[in-house]
DNA sequence: CCAGACGTTGTT
DNA sequence: GTCTGG
DNA sequence: CCAGACGTTGTT
DNA sequence: GTCTGG
């Protein structure tokens, strides 16, 4: 799954060079938490745009600007069908830029995190979803979502989910509202081990109230396991 | 018909 | 135990 | 995701 | 909004 993620690299140049456009550069981030307002790329009205909405989708129907339930993630397995998710996968998908993702393994009774990186420093696409909410004043919330699938050789160790990261070559098929329910799906897998590495971090990370750096800073070698 | 849920993970 | 906040 | 709160009244 | 359960 995926609940915490870093985005260390100000310009997002592999979505730029991709998908053939500019876009302005984002603040680094390396504790980004569910319900915190992140950059997303969508399209509007037929052009590419980078803006910022809240992590954790918020369906269109529903009654408060907040759901009771966890939606900072979808699992691709059904995330066609589910109701809080299937009008945005039809019709509302998105690239969430990350630098990496932080993951906790489960040793013996308790966690330690990891963070597992882009491997070539280039910032990765997350394959989201966003919605936007309108309230009886008026009031507008735009928000996201990530799809989680099956882990692959880098992360299955240890979790055996993780988020979906598209490759240069998805990212156009994947934002075009146009492209058909198979293709998606087929968009929708564990991407190349080669694209990650791995390495164990500090606790510091667990409180959603730290920043910096240093949360991203592997342990020395030793504790590597 | 109306009311209530709409989600993920991990653990038992 | 369960919900809210970051 | 994990951490931290989880309550009321009245006073400064 | 739409589906499920009573």
């Amino acid at each position: 799954m995926c609940g915490r993620y870093a985005i260390a690299t100000e310009r997002l140049s592999r979505i730029e060079n991709a998908l053939g456009v500019g876009l302005p550069d984002v603040s680094p981030r390396y504790n980004v938490a569910p319900t915190q307002h992140v950059p997303v790329l969508r399209v509007a009205a037929g052009d590419y745009e980078l803006v910022t909405m809240r992590w954790g989708l918020v369906p269109a129907w529903s009654k408060e600007p907040r759901t009771s339930y966890a939606t900072f993630n979808a699992r691709a397995e059904t995330v066609a069908t589910k109701p809080a998710f299937r009008a945005a996968y039809r019709a509302r998908r998105c690239l969430v830029p990350a630098s990496g993702f932080y993951e906790w393994e489960l040793q013996g009774g308790h966690k330690v995190p990891w963070y597992v990186s882009s491997a070539d420093g280039g910032e990765l696409a997350f394959a989201g979803l966003w919605e936007e909410w309108r309230g009886p004043g008026g009031d507008s919330l735009l928000s996201c979502t990530v799809i989680v699938g099956e882990a692959n050789a880098v992360v299955a160790p240890i979790h055996d989910r993780m988020v979906v990261i598209l490759g240069p070559d998805g990212y156009a098929p994947w934002l075009d509202p146009r492209t058909d329910r198979t293709r998606l799906d087929g968009l929708l897998r564990p991407c190349p081990a080669g694209w990650l590495r791995r390495w164990r971090v500090s606790t510091a990370v667990n409180s959603g109230r730290v920043e910096g750096p240093a949360l991203v800073a592997p342990l020395p070698a030793g504790d590597q396991t």
